[in-house]
DNA sequence: GCTATTTGTTCAGCGATTGAATTATTTGCC
DNA sequence: GGCAAATAATTCAATCGCTGAACAAATAGC
């Protein structure tokens, strides 16, 4: 579960060309526009002839494609552009969350190709069957996916809980998840992904996390580090610094619903007192709402919360200053922290950033010390309902552009 | 103020012979025993062949030696044992606090080979004053090196307070500094130590950062992720994120001492309240136990709590314990979302950790989600009184190791 | 004294980058 | 239309550094 991707460890002959086959391509993809071999050159250091040898190798293996010659106005020989192939590598995403199964492909440019997304309670459903649902989508999505010229080389899975480095999944309360071996259980089915070195066939990891990555790969591109918020029945971050997710000692970061806002207030089912979660959670907003649980389901609470403060609904609007509020307060501990100036309000906030970012805002410029020189940004998610399978999709994808070294020994 | 230790540039020819010094010189840094040629070529993947040539650099530049052979038994050739040399390029600490200056050596070992400190209240002392002491001080420190057969390559200065990329010190409040442009007031003074590539002059940073960077460097070596926390007047926390320090966008993280610990509580100089400096910064502790601040000197006042909760005093004994509670709030935030197993009690704090400890324990049993799977331990810093200075130089001597291709080039 | 064993060095070979020269292709100007 | 200037991309000998195998060095055990 650990993304390190700095080389670190010995460097042969051969690490070179890896090194700078990945340079390019990367350099390639975080272009704004299609780059040609001298732009390349120039922006990574290398000589032309170098920048030519790498490019040859990668367009032998299909990841990258000439695209039509980029507008220069000037004398000389016209450039060619090259852009990422829309063919070749693809990752899948997978998600399987309280309300909806969700199933996703994206390309090496972070395009989604294919999507699918099954609307279920899926608490009553056991994990096996969820699993087996899934794999049944994901077989569809790759034969679509095929027939656009991709090929599936890893699969990410988001759950709404705790994930240990072997994919177990220790904890998904919302989801009525303990100790699920999500590896052995997709290991029954036939494999749907082609194994290529240095891509995991499978990763399991937080939706939060995932969501995050999903961010951070987003078009157009925002800043490398920023904390992002998934606020659904529970509250997870995902930690994103220096364009790498900061996952923990044990992969268990991000637990922002029990951060402790009221340390002497409502005890929380986690066994702390007055944890975020309690006050800024989807079920305490709806309750302070004056909502009764009972008659909405729950991929329509946040919905119906939107209606009501849009048409100005005193007791909803004052809910959710309230959630606000709370959540500033442990915004502000993370930005006093680790100095973040960007935080995104993700999954059931999305919708409601328009009247939990102001009280988020007053506690952040009321608490931060540093506020007043690096004003902080907060903003809802660019992603839709599904970030977490699409982040998962392009973590997948993403690997192939760090690392296409791997995917071009496979393809000759 | 960035510290990137992965290439991530362009991967030229000669940049394999520098990462391969900085992969051998780094291996021998960290090994408990000298290993031999033979060891290092097994550790690190590399051939005999290519480590004896590496080698043979790195002693020509006399950045290691061969040691007594190491013991060894059974037959065949006995090794030689390669150490980081105890002569060569050496680092600069140096430190402003509130009622000292420091100042010190650090070799490439990490041994400190220089020290001097100089007791004085500072908040009186015009900061333009304050650093020319400073200065005398090293120069005399250089002195005392060059005797040792070390070279000064550079500097960090360590200041309680927020510093910003240029070294501009925007604010130490307890030291009643402000907009301090500390580089341009030392390059006043004749120069102290010898440039070398690839290592800056003069680095200025928080001294909850540079004590922290010292923990990380200290022998034996620990944890790779862990926080430090420097309880001074002020509350400041270092935050080490697999082996590196995480400064933040701007490098100002680890404000921990202004995380609301009670949101609605007493109200705090940086405008906002209930945080954490006003229930466990020094005043707040002397205040509860009962001790009048005037009758004691800032740097005896931990000594003095110390003692009385050691006499079994109930005040003092109070005092620390709601100060650990109020701690273990924030730390608990801290380990939530960050996911670290290790946490520091450096500065003041060191001295007060058998009674600070148990409440910090049992607030983090009580409020983290994953603390059940995985212990967090919380253990009072094993550096003196000025780590950050220490650090400070130690961070210096440890861009040599992680980097020696510009040294070595220097020296011929 | 001989063998087994391990360490460290030497050397031809090779892969990848380098830098200069060369070719390719277009714009602008007369 | 033709020519010079300009920019893009390729070719090729030279060079740098790693590789693998053979070889020399040094010791323990029998």
């Amino acid at each position: 579960m650990s993304l390190t991707h700095a080389p670190a460890g010995a460097v042969r002959q051969g690490s070179l060309r890896e090194l700078n086959l990945a340079l390019v391509l990367g350099r390639i993809a975080t272009a704004d526009r299609p780059p040609s071999r001298a732009d390349l050159a120039t922006a990574t250091g290398l000589t032309r002839a170098t920048v030519s040898a790498v490019v040859e190798d990668l367009l032998a293996g299909r990841l990258v494609s000439e695209s039509d010659p980029a507008p220069r106005s000037g004398a000389g020989r016209p450039a060619r552009g090259l852009v990422l192939a829309d063919q070749g590598p693809a990752g899948l995403g997978l998600e399987v969350n309280v309300d909806y199964l969700a199933v996703c492909v994206v390309d090496l440019a972070g395009q989604v190709r294919h999507r699918t997304v099954h609307r279920a309670d899926l608490r009553p459903v056991p994990p096996a069957d969820a699993l087996a649902l899934l794999v049944e989508m994901a077989g569809a999505a790759r034969e679509d996916a095929a027939g656009h010229g991709l090929t599936l080389v890893g699969a990410a899975l988001a759950v709404p809980g705790l994930v240990d480095d072997a994919g177990l999944v220790r904890l998904a309360p919302n989801l009525g998840w303990r100790d699920v071996p999500v590896p052995a259980l997709l290991a029954a089915h036939p494999p749907l992904i082609e194994q290529v070195p240095g891509v995991p066939a499978l990763v399991v990891d937080n939706e939060a996390n995932l969501a995050a990555l999903g961010e951070l790969h987003s078009q157009p591109p925002g800043p490398s580090s920023f904390l992002h918020i998934s606020g659904e029945v529970g509250i997870g971050a995902g930690i994103v610094l220096d364009g790498a997710l900061f996952r923990g000692v044990r992969g268990w970061s991000g637990e922002i619903g029990h951060l402790p806002v009221h340390p002497e207030g409502r005890p929380c089912r986690c066994g702390g007192q007055g944890c975020l979660e309690q006050y800024a959670g989807q079920e305490a907003i709806v309750a302070a709402a004056g909502l009764a649980r009972a008659e909405l389901p729950a991929d329509t609470a946040t919905a119906r919360l939107a209606e009501l403060a849009e048409a100005g609904d005193a007791d909803a609007l004052r809910a959710l200053h309230d959630a606000g509020t709370a959540l500033g307060v442990a915004v502000a501990s993370v930005v006093n922290l680790l100095d973040l100036d960007t935080v995104v309000l993700g999954g059931g906030y999305a919708a409601l950033a328009p009247w939990l970012c102001p009280p988020v805002l007053a506690e952040i410029d009321a608490r931060v010390l540093t506020a007043a020189w690096s004003p902080v940004t907060v903003r809802p998610s660019t992603l839709g309902a599904e970030a977490a399978a699409v982040g998962a999709a392009g973590s997948v994808a993403r690997r192939i552009v760090a690392q296409p070294a791997g995917w071009l020994a496979r393809s000759g």
